[in-house]
DNA sequence: TACAAATTTTCGACAAATCTAATTAAAAAG
DNA sequence: CTTTTTAATTAGATTTGTCGAAAATTTGTA
């Protein structure tokens, strides 16, 4: 009854690809994210439709049935119970967590995750502000307000963050810019729309619109 | 550079048979405790022979090299830390966590592991009295005593279990018979050599000589 | 609308891990 | 020391997940 490995990451990533192409997730986007050719990804659609975990027509984007929807998201819930796991627990970086939680995210065994769940204290949220799916994969929808759409003169509160790269988690933790953090926008430069913010109160700095873009806020 | 679960798997087989066959494992009892079918397994020590993990010759029994036991060593390293974090910290009872512990042992991240390690506070026994591997791969050996080799009127206590099947465990922990239970032989019965003994000065009950071959009591 | 470009699918191939059936080698029995 | 039995290997086939090359379809553009 379970699927493989390989199907998981395959329902994973449409999940995700879902959100940003609602109409229908494409061959290409699929083989991109998950670094695999365009044929391969196709057949393995073919399989997942036969499967009834995806709507497929050829040629068409696919998305998730329920079914699959479903499967994707105890996936999505292992791997965010992990990844809080092992920064809370193990003390791992926020930016060292993801390739493990990768492979723990795989680990079949419904009373383990009661227990992760139960052992953490039900966590609602991964270490990076990403809503982590209850049991019956009911999942938390987060306003999606990001750092520059904040006005000058105005405060806003760190929430999440939108890319999950090592490079951009090291860059803003250096700067204080974690979890819960009080952002002030100070100005808006014209030029280049860079921001010039003060973190918790602290001096003043300037961040590129693209780091903003990256920022959740609540 | 890593190897695959299968591979690994093998190389574990290998390990525990040479225990029991130190002339040589052959193919047929890899396959039986591996529940896959000889030609298979015959394909996979060709294989394994070619990457210098054992020492193989057609027709003749293998056995692990050098490296092919630190690659069996760090495994059962991982298997048995992550059997104790399973009983410590998610309160699993001892028959439950063999199965869960074989999934997580071929989680690849040595800094995973060495956090484990610490978070259990370096372990030298798993729930079941198997010693754990060091980092190093070494590994303590301990004595072979089993309760059967007890004579009338001594004592000893229980340090190990040479069954692992829940069967096993659930019995004997339903008799208090767990780790570290002191075990008091008041006579061995010549018709069946049953033992009749008492548990931690508890009443008396009979035990068969198998359940006393399968205690190791030091 | 028709052509060009991009995307998607089909086709044939391959590696890993498994099986069954058949063959070969070793071990045990007489 | 043959013969029989057991064990191990080889051969050929299957499944899963991958690829490159080629064909088909859709999308974008002139």
């Amino acid at each position: 009854m379970g699927h493989s490995h390989t199907e998981e990451n395959y329902l994973k990533a449409i999940y995700k690809l879902s959100k940003l192409q609602p109409k229908g997730v494409s061959t290409k986007s699929i083989g991109e994210l998950l670094q695999i050719k365009s044929p391969t990804v196709s057949d393995m659609l073919r399989k997942l439709g036969d499967k009834k975990l995806i709507k497929y027509a050829k040629y068409k984007g696919v998305a998730l049935t329920k079914e699959g929807e479903l499967v994707a998201l105890k996936i999505i819930r292992k791997h965010r119970l992990w990844e809080t796991f092992l920064v809370e627990k193990f003390k791992f970086k926020w930016d060292e967590v993801h390739d493990i939680a990768e492979q723990l995210e795989h680990i079949d065994s419904p009373e383990l995750v009661n227990r992760l769940d139960e052992y953490l204290g039900c966590p609602q949220f991964d270490p990076h502000g990403d809503p982590i799916p209850d049991k019956n994969g009911v999942i938390a929808t987060r306003h999606n307000k990001t750092l520059d759409q904040v006005n000058e003169g105005e405060s806003a509160i760190v929430v999440g963050v939108k890319d999950h790269t090592s490079d951009f988690l090291k860059y803003i933790e250096s700067i204080s810019l974690t979890l819960g953090a009080e952002v002030q926008v100070i100005e808006v430069i014209n030029y280049d729309h860079s921001f010039v913010v003060k973190v918790n109160n602290g001096a003043e700095r300037s961040l590129s619109l693209q780091v903003c873009k990256n920022l959740f806020v609540g």
